[in-house]
DNA sequence: AAAACGGGGGC
DNA sequence: GCCCCAGTTTT
């Protein structure tokens, strides 16, 4: 892909998205206000687990406790059984109880909205620090999980290894109007038809442009 | 049986 | 850089 062309990608992926359901992070955001927290908590819940399973955790979680002061009450074992299955819900269940008593102690129980403070917090890498970021707050970020990373790559637009790698070049490339919206866009449509196993190719509008990088088989 | 799931942390 | 975390669904 040419570096113009994203501009028409980015644009046609906006109008294909339309027709599939939100992830369940931007459904929290729109739900809630764009609340940081709980927008944090349910992309926590959602690392290596699919979108379905962390919908139906993030609504029980969620029915308990929306704030950190009350969430904090919550003990290990209710959080768990609220939580589960999604992926390493055990280790996921101490963070959050952690996030809370950290939100609580260090930030007078606000999230912070900088990517090095949110760094600091249990469970909290640069996927989910950038995604706070952009959706809770709308502020400036790119967020790089592997959809983006996969997409990216396909389409020829950026050449990296790594989500970190990725996350770097889109910063240097990407027009800085798309990086708050850049992975609202991919997810839903790396989810429903640019999967990572013979993605749709024959549905996609922007297969002109794409250099399918590292497609083997499609449909 | 293996890959995939919107990664992160400890070493 | 490598390995671990963890259970469910899809191929």
């Amino acid at each position: 892909m040419q570096a113009q062309e994203i501009h028409a990608a980015i644009r046609t992926v906006k109008r294909e998205i339309a027709r599939w359901p939100d992830p369940v992070v931007g459904v929290v955001a729109r739900q809630s206000g764009r609340d940081p927290f709980l927008v944090l908590i349910s992309c926590l819940l959602s690392l290596r687990t699919k979108d379905k399973t962390t919908a139906e955790a993030s609504e029980r979680l969620f029915a308990l406790a929306v704030t950190p002061a009350t969430m904090q009450t919550l003990t290990i074992p209710i959080i768990e059984r609220a939580i589960y299955p999604v992926g390493f819900y055990r280790t996921k269940a101490k963070q959050i109880q952690q996030i809370c008593a950290q939100l609580l102690e260090r930030y007078q129980g606000r999230v912070p909205d900088k990517i090095d403070e949110l760094l600091t917090l249990p469970g909290v890498g640069r996927k989910t620090a950038n995604l706070v970021v952009t959706v809770g707050y709308e502020k400036p970020g790119i967020c790089v999980d592997i959809h983006v990373h996969r997409i990216s790559n396909r389409w020829g637009y950026v050449k990296t290894k790594s989500p970190d790698e990725t996350e770097t070049a889109l910063r240097a490339k990407l027009p800085r109007k798309y990086w708050i919206t850049f992975n609202d866009l991919l997810v839903p449509y790396g989810q429903h038809l640019c999967q990572p196993v013979s993605p749709l190719c024959s549905q996609c509008k922007i297969a002109a442009y794409c250099d399918r990088v590292g497609v083997t088989k499609s449909r």
